[in-house]
DNA sequence: CCCTCTGTGCCACTGAGTGGAACGGACGTG
DNA sequence: CACGTCCGTTCCACTCAGTGGCACAGAGGG
């Protein structure tokens, strides 16, 4: 029990999430397994270079220090930098959610999400983790990843998880020969209550697909043929952005 | 030479900046005088954690484990997700740039920031410093600041730094005091190339001003006041947001 | 070809990190 | 009011993880 300071940090660090934004001193301890003055002092450490704050009532909260580094993640917001213009024309020109999201190992991130105020029933944050195989942009992301995450995923498929069209690993596999010949990917999700629909398409700099950009809609009032030409096409910008511009700002 | 492994790796993620997205181990020895041993120990440890990647051609960039964290940031993303909305209303209704910050000891930090494509002529970067006494969220967070920031600034405060209006450490009291009293702000950048003018105004949860948001336009066709009632409006309504729906999502 | 600068591996030393123990304060309960 | 409990905090001896000097290999480049 004890391998690696800086494993440790990022353990605390990680034992933050939306459900414990706010963390006292116990709720460290309880969820890293750390011993408490361990805890203590490592909290107090990142304190003070400013990656925690803490407040008044002796809570720790994630600090803004590392909203300050992470906006140096060529792959977090200096994508976001250049995409975010052309997000801005999609989310009006349609009205509905636009997600951009890159692949991480074998999930998706959600880098940034456009929504209107009306109580946006979406399960996803940003900086949240996303499945590939059950939404427009992990599709598109996974369909262009590379062979072994693929293989993964259809190893690891649990047929019901990604909806009403694709219910076998068969299926998903079609799917994602489907979205590579096309280069869009079109997704519904059947619940209940809440059904979704997404058109989606990829992002690419000189070296491949590194992101997805989606339109996310309620279903009834959606026919994602009708935007999917819109979102190629703001793919399609956002990519020939990323290749002359540099990516700065 | 040598006090806190974590004080270092901070050091180290921190030798990132907006010049230096991507830097080879050579680059991390150079900026944090650190043993070059050391700096890739430290650094291969970050990138197990997932703050840094490691490229093709070896060099380190900041990795997506932080934007994971850090958009659990109470005063960073957490707040930018409340304001969203909000500033993309204001954001086209203006036309022109829409920002937010928050005030981190003696500098503000850019929470977010909406633009249209065109040759954004702007200094600030989502996740930059952006100093207190020269802008218009600046002013505004400074105005709502403790007694002891404000009288670091005024005491450090040199001639010039802040436009035409603002000459004097007498005058940027003045203009704290205005700007508490009409709870909003308005600033020229008088440069002589890409002259700016901004209407900022205070957002508030229930324990007092979080932030400040802000219109930012070139100043030839921009009169600030028609702006000031719309920018005011949005920050109330961002800080009515505040305090009823918790700022989760 | 030699010199330099890179990334990397190795390893003995030591001091920074560890976690158990103990203290005081804040609750809440019996 | 006294008791137990849980919290945050401090202290300290032990030891193991981190340190950094050194050596090696490969890539340029002059």
């Amino acid at each position: 029990m004890g391998d690696g300071l800086i494993e440790r940090a990022f353990a605390l660090l990680g034992s933050f999430d939306s459900e414990h934004r706010a963390q006292p001193l116990a709720g460290l301890t309880r969820r890293t397994g750390m011993a408490r003055s361990t805890a203590l002092r490592v909290a107090r450490q990142l304190t003070e270079v400013g990656a925690l704050e803490r407040l008044d009532d002796g809570r720790f909260v994630v600090g803004l220090r590392l909203l300050e580094i992470a906006s140096l993640a060529p792959r977090g917001h200096g994508l976001r930098a250049v995409a975010m213009p052309f997000m801005e024309d999609l989310f009006h020109v349609t009205g509905h959610h636009v997600l951009l999201a890159v692949r991480n190992d074998d999930e998706a991130l959600l880098v940034e999400r456009l929504s209107t105020h009306d109580a946006v029933p979406i399960r996803f944050r940003v900086g949240g983790r996303i499945p590939l195989v059950s939404t427009g942009v992990g599709l598109v992301l996974l369909a262009n990843a590379p062979a072994d995450v693929q293989e993964r995923a259809l190893a690891g498929f649990v047929p019901g998880e990604a909806g009403d069209a694709i219910r076998t690993a068969d299926d998903l596999r079609r799917s994602l020969a489907e979205i590579r010949r096309g280069d869009y990917a079109v997704a519904r999700r059947p619940s209940p209550e809440n059904p979704r629909t997404t058109a989606a398409a990829p992002v690419r700099d000189e070296d491949g697909v590194v992101a997805a950009l989606s339109v996310v809609a309620p279903s009834p009032q959606f026919d994602p043929a009708a935007y999917v030409p819109a979102v190629r096409a703001a793919a399609r910008a956002i990519s020939r952005q990323l290749r002359t511009g540099q990516g700065g700002r």
